[in-house]
RNA sequence: GGCUGGGUAGCUCAGCUGGUUAGAGCACGGCACUCAUAAUGCCGGGGUCGGCGGUUCAAGUCCGCCCCCAGCUACCA
């Protein structure tokens, strides 16, 4: 690979849960960009992994019984499992359970401390003996025997101080508003990035960075009572991948990431506490960071009470995978909130996938298959309506790359069925069934201008629906080495066999009820 | 409370620095076609652009006030 390196990395999961949408989410974004980005000649790494430490683990493995280790190393598998059943395609698996990421981690620590960024003070709070876990003073309340709780828990609390390093985050404030300002696109959407700023113009404190509470986490160096703060751990996991601290390592070249892909809910730590310990630390902070949104269930929120999780196995199992990559990341405009509703999907995938995209293929395709003798036909003269559409599918690789570029995916499917919408309305008028009595010349071009059309816009559908397109192209007798965004305007040659046209994207019809 | 973003056809949303009769997709109604996955294409109905007031020759598009919704307002990831 010879293209500009291209990074891009989704959080690492916290492993006291199985999969669920939101995971699914977050890495298929990672994929469409990393897919994309691949055949688009870049040199790309994409990272994916599992945080694995904290005290939640420690318990929750205590709880099943079993060792820290053990427990994660089953755990992380559910999440390695959902990469093979969404077809994504990470370059690594990083766990921060790894050797490396204890390097890592320790070296970062040395560098802060070197930096003089790191103190040892005390960390004090509302602790909760029962829940094992600091509250702050807003998160407590005291009930009329006079005795302070918990308010999510009801557990009884009480102030306790324990020693703990601290990160000089306030020292940062006004280099991060610089940064921010110097960096517009570091922050998407545009409202992150404006929450953000509002929240670091607060002013910021220091940050507490290690605890002594528990044991399962990475040690501090030179005072291993200390474990660090799970953030510190966590977040090192980007360049521990790159070779951090041998900068020597060939997947340094890495490093900044283009992309951190996060959910909105943890953007502080990707883009206020992150940034600052790299530039403690004398490293560049990554590029940008894009917060998507979350979906709801059917209109309702989703939680593990409500018991409406969404289970993505079951999505795909049901509607198929290609049609639930295409939806989730063309129903909402990215970065949104969404809500997925069973109608709403079906409804992309009998509208937008069989009726429009696959039926495009199949009318077209079965067409050549029947007149044509089963190659690609012959290119006669262009008019005026082929160059036009010829066109408008040949503008689409630059308009969906800029598009991709912003992260913008649904506007990127947007413009790509605008030229599906354009290629039906050209069947239609140009009627090449009519033609096959009148005109085979004719009928031949205006086949081979439709052929050409569907063979442009499969290749941008790739990265988003990789298994359907590869059909598509099959069907198209594309080379596996002309699917590259390289061979864009490699023309479809005239005479090439092709075999027999077979629907890719069927309709879904709700199983039939059960006869009573 | 403060800050930010938003309230445009039944639904989901476009509408950049103000300028001809406010748009798209879906849904709905009618017509055409028959190559195709009963798919496709064409036409159509439907909106006091949250409310009030203001600036202007002219305002979803600018200003003010008000109403409603969402997010953020730090150490659980």
């Amino acid at each position: 690979m010879s293209g500009r390196s291209y990074y891009v990395t989704t959080p690492i999961y916290y492993v006291n849960d199985v999969p669920h949408i939101g995971h699914a989410y977050t890495t298929l974004a990672c994929d469409v960009l990393a897919r994309f980005m691949r055949l688009d000649g870049r040199d790309v790494h994409f990272l994916t992994g599992t945080d694995e430490h904290g005290q939640k683990i420690e318990k929750a493995a205590a709880a099943a019984g079993m060792a820290p280790q053990a427990f994660t190393d089953k755990v992380s598998q559910s999440f390695r499992d959902l990469l093979v059943k969404m077809n994504y395609s990470p370059d690594n698996f990083i766990r921060t359970t790894e050797k490396r990421h204890y390097e890592a981690c320790q070296a970062l620590w040395e560098k802060l401390v070197a930096a003089g960024d790191i103190y040892l003070g005390k960390y004090a709070g509302w602790y909760s003996v029962r829940d094992e876990t600091y509250f702050v003073e807003g998160e407590t309340e005291v009930g009329p025997d006079n005795k302070r709780r918990a308010t999510s828990t009801g557990a009884e609390v009480e102030w306790v101080e324990e020693p703990s390093y601290f990160f000089k985050l306030s020292a940062w404030t006004d280099r991060l508003l610089e940064f921010y300002e110097k960096n517009p696109r570091f922050i998407a959407p545009e409202s992150r990035r404006n929450e953000v700023i509002s929240f670091v113009k607060g002013g910021l404190q220091d940050l507490s960075v290690s605890r002594t509470s528990f044991s399962w986490g990475v040690p501090v160096p030179g005072d291993p009572k200390h474990i660090m703060y799970v953030w510190l751990d966590a977040l090192t996991n980007y360049i521990t991948e790159c070779g951090y601290p041998d900068t020597t390592n060939p997947l340094w070249r890495f490093w900044p990431a283009d992309l951190h892909m996060v959910g909105k809910d943890i953007i502080r730590f990707h883009c206020v506490f992150w940034p600052a310990f790299l530039m403690a630390a004398d490293l560049a902070p990554p590029q940008r960071v894009f917060a998507h949104g979350w979906w709801t269930n059917e209109g309702q929120k989703i939680s593990k009470s409500l018991g409406n999780v969404i289970d993505p196995v079951e999505l795909v199992d049901t509607y198929g995978l290609d049609p639930v990559r295409y939806f989730l990341l063309r129903e909402v405009p990215f970065g949104n909130d969404g809500d997925l509703q069973r109608r709403a999907l079906i409804g992309r995938l009998n509208g937008d996938l069989a009726n429009a995209y696959g039926n495009l293929c199949q009318r077209v395709l079965s067409i050549v298959a029947k007149n044509c003798g089963s190659v690609v036909p012959p290119k006669g003269p262009l008019t005026d309506d082929d160059n036009a559409l010829l066109n408008r599918a040949g503008g689409l690789m630059a308009a969906v790359r800029a598009e991709i570029g912003e992260q913008a995916f649904h506007r990127a499917l947007i413009l790509i069925w605008e030229v599906i919408a354009d290629a039906n309305r050209y069947v239609d008028a140009q009627a090449p069934w009519a033609l096959a009595k009148t005109d085979p010349a004719r009928r031949d071009t205006v086949l081979w201008v439709l052929a050409e059309t569907i063979r442009r816009v499969t290749l941008l559908v790739q990265p988003f629906m990789p298994d359907s397109a590869a059909r598509i192209l099959d069907q198209l007798a594309v080379a596996p080495e002309h699917r590259a965004f390289a061979a864009f305007d490699r023309e479809l040659v005239s005479g090439t066999a092709l075999p027999k046209p077979q629907g890719v994207f069927p309709r879904y019809v709700e199983p039939a009820k059960a006869a009573s």
